[in-house]
DNA sequence: CTATTAGATGTTTTT
DNA sequence: CATCTAATAG
């Protein structure tokens, strides 16, 4: 890079912005909202405020970046700490993260005026899943006729409640109208719930931002959070709900002043209870603000902005707005019709090698979908034509067992009341299940503890607590016992304690999984992330608010030589880019999907998503629809449907791709490819 | 009580 | 695929 005089520094950046941008960056006194449209240079503007701010003096520690999505968060942090450290060497590190993130901080700061013990613990959503379950267990919530929802329901329900600040009921019939029926069951069940998760100090991801709430509402130490800022900026504000607005209009009431970016045509979380209303709603919130629109769009070519405008065309509500650009040309895009997934994945497997033939690397190309599984056939096809690809938001190093059984131990080494994780773990000797385990625990639990405080586990009282093991299994339980009292020794590094229970807990998994061996080196990624730490406590948070999206996340450097493309769904790629972009299961179930096709708003949403999806594309877009598509993608029976296509295509759009169909119409296919079969045998009597 | 098996069944999307 | 149930054997 060419060195620039100092002086020059900040025209640079503010040169290259167009004047709405410009009136965005530097605008000073008063709320701000920006409006941006997709691939209007929204990241690019946000950062060239920050950086202004700076240039005039705000310290940059007393800036706060607030987005939801961690890859958004990294991506806008990333690029707004290289600006500052280049524009202004020596100034301090801006503050950022996602909202749960940064809340995990401030909880731990302030963990004494939440009442919470310095150890206390955060559960990620499987662990909230199963704690919920256990807590049901024990409680046995009545067994109505139909079967109660499934852990992850039951959490997804709960979420809602605590996000949206809505009553049960009205969650559910919102949103769960199949499990009104238990509402009552579930009533108990989230009492027990929040009593059991303050008794074992867990906080679960709602809570943090409940947390954060409290403390920035509280009398004292709110306006104390207030004053050690000057300017929060929050990024995609039309996917935050109620409990984050409120931290917002908190936090801005004692001084800060808040600039917030977004776009509610890119409303997609509502399942989340977030509302694109907020962002509308900034005006009324902040009757001071100044609001910015961005419409020149600097990503996509023409062809493809068309189609974009064409889709948000067909909703009349919210900011009308209009993406345009100055970008000569571009490829019409493509909306190919194969007559199956399996074809469908070889048609997206050419497209992808013919356009690295142009050029595109694979790693700016990007396949999306709605769901996870809508990949599932094209990943074999990629990797039988040895096309590597890196998958997000699929399956997680974190949910493999042997991997939840380690973290469990790290888990009950660094917090001693974390009897969740204990029931894990003790579950793990030969012939202790869940019953044993529960007693186990019970014999260990100190009784009588201090109201407020959450309960230790006595290790000291094991040799009382082992009669109920086995015999054959109580050599590995004081064994585990003494490794986990050993790794809690004052002194020792968090690699040490790792390296430790990893070794204690190596024989217990080599018995109970076949492969045991194998699954052994996974967790070494593990011990290696350990000994990078100072605090063990540290890791087992993180593991909550930032997992590693593939064990391979953790190998290092060598894998970002490597060319691969990239699998994502919709959700996860908002706010990115790549040069190419095939959107697969564009069918008519999927986009909108069946399930949120059943109100307005639900259609609403997912046309949002589709355009959010399509405006991802900055030279080349294909979209693709099986005419035919499976009913279970697990199931191995051959049950499947004939789709229409997305309901979005309409005429008017499919008028903007050029068609190409892979195969002939069902229809006529099954006649045409019997013909054929006879033709060939004609030919064959001929010769 | 626990372990193992077979069989049924299930409404996405993220922190 | 993951999870839950029922049935069976140790």
């Amino acid at each position: 890079m060419t060195p620039v005089p100092p002086s020059d520094r900040d025209a640079v950046w503010l040169a290259e912005l167009n004047p709405e941008q410009r009136r965005a960056a530097e605008h000073r006194d008063g709320p701000l909202l920006i409006l941006a449209g997709a691939g209007t240079g929204k990241t690019t503007t946000l950062v060239a405020r920050v950086a202004s701010l700076i240039a005039d003096g705000a310290p940059a520690e007393r800036i706060l970046l607030l987005s939801f999505t961690r890859r958004a968060a990294r991506e806008m942090i990333g690029r707004a700490r290289s600006l500052v450290e280049h524009a202004h060497p020596g100034a301090g590190r801006i503050l950022g993260g996602t909202f749960h993130s940064v809340a995990h901080r401030l909880v731990r700061r302030h963990h004494a005026a939440l009442g919470l013990p310095p150890g206390f613990a955060v559960l990620d959503a499987s662990d909230a899943a199963d704690l919920l379950d256990l807590v049901r267990q024990e409680t046995g919530s009545a067994t109505g006729e139909r079967r109660f929802p499934r852990k992850h329901t039951v959490l997804d329900i709960y979420s809602r409640t605590v996000n949206a600040h809505v009553a049960l009921s009205d969650v559910l019939a919102e949103a769960f109208p199949w499990c009104e029926e238990h509402r009552d069951a579930l009533v108990t069940l989230f009492r027990a719930y929040g009593e059991r998760k303050r008794r074992l100090g867990l906080l679960d991801l709602d809570d943090l931002l409940l947390s954060w709430r409290a403390l920035a509402q509280d009398g004292i130490s709110g306006p104390a959070l207030s004053d050690e800022l000057d300017h929060v900026l929050v990024d995609e504000y039309q996917d935050v709900n109620g409990l984050q607005v409120d931290i917002v209009r908190s936090l801005a009431g004692g001084g800060p002043s808040v600039t917030a970016v977004g776009d509610d045509f890119q409303a997609i979380y509502g399942f989340r209870a977030a509302s694109a209303r907020h962002i509308l709603d900034f005006p009324k919130h902040f009757p001071t603000a100044t609001v910015v629109t961005l419409e020149q769009n600097y990503r996509s070519t023409a062809p493809i902005l068309a189609v974009a405008n064409a889709i948000s065309a067909q909703d009349r509500h919210g900011f009308p707005k209009r993406l345009r650009t100055d970008r000569p040309g571009g490829i019409l895009p493509e909306l190919s019709l194969p007559l199956d997934e399996a074809e469908q994945a070889r048609a997206v497997a050419e497209r992808v090698l013919a356009a690295r033939e142009e050029g595109i690397d694979l790693r700016r190309q990007a396949v999306l979908f709605r769901t996870n599984h809508d990949s599932a056939l094209l990943e074999l096809e990629l990797t039988r034509r040895q096309i590597p690809f890196v998958k997000y938001g699929g399956l997680r190093y974190l949910e493999a067992a042997h991997v939840k059984d380690f973290v469990a131990v790290l888990r009950v080494s660094d917090n001693g009341a974390d009897e969740m994780s204990w029931f894990r773990v003790l579950q793990l000797l030969d012939g202790v299940g869940p019953m044993r385990a529960r007693r186990i625990i019970d014999r260990l639990r100190e009784d009588g503890g201090r109201a407020g405080s959450p309960d230790e586990l006595r290790l000291d009282r094991w040799t009382g607590a082992r009669e109920h093991v086995p015999d054959a299994a109580c050599a590995h339980g004081d064994a585990l016992i003494g490794a986990v009292r050993a790794s809690r020794e004052p002194g020792r590094s968090a690699g040490a304690r790792a390296e430790l229970l990893r070794d204690a807990l190596a024989p217990l998994l080599r018995l109970r999984y076949p492969d045991g061996a194998v699954r052994l080196l996974d967790l070494d990624q593990l011990v290696a992330a350990a000994q990078q730490r100072s605090e063990l406590h540290g890791l087992v948070a993180d593991l909550a608010l930032d997992p590693p999206s593939s064990s391979s996340d953790w190998a290092g450097p060598p894998h970002l030589d490597e060319d691969y493309l990239v699998l994502s769904t919709v959700h996860s790629a908002k706010g990115l880019e790549w040069e190419a972009v095939h959107v697969i299961a564009a069918y008519d179930g999927n986009f909108p999907a069946d399930m949120s096709a059943g109100s307005a708003e639900g259609i609403a949403e997912e046309r949002r998503l589709f355009y959010v999806a399509l405006t991802r594309a900055r030279r080349r877009l294909h979209v693709h629809a099986p005419v035919r598509y499976h009913h279970r993608p697990h199931g191995r029976d051959d049950a499947h449907g004939y789709g229409r296509l997305s309901r979005f295509l309409t005429d008017e759009v499919q008028g903007l791709f050029s068609v190409s169909r892979s195969a002939p119409e069902p229809a006529s296919g099954i006649a045409a490819s019997a013909r054929g079969r006879i033709e060939v045998s004609v030919d064959a009597l001929l010769r």
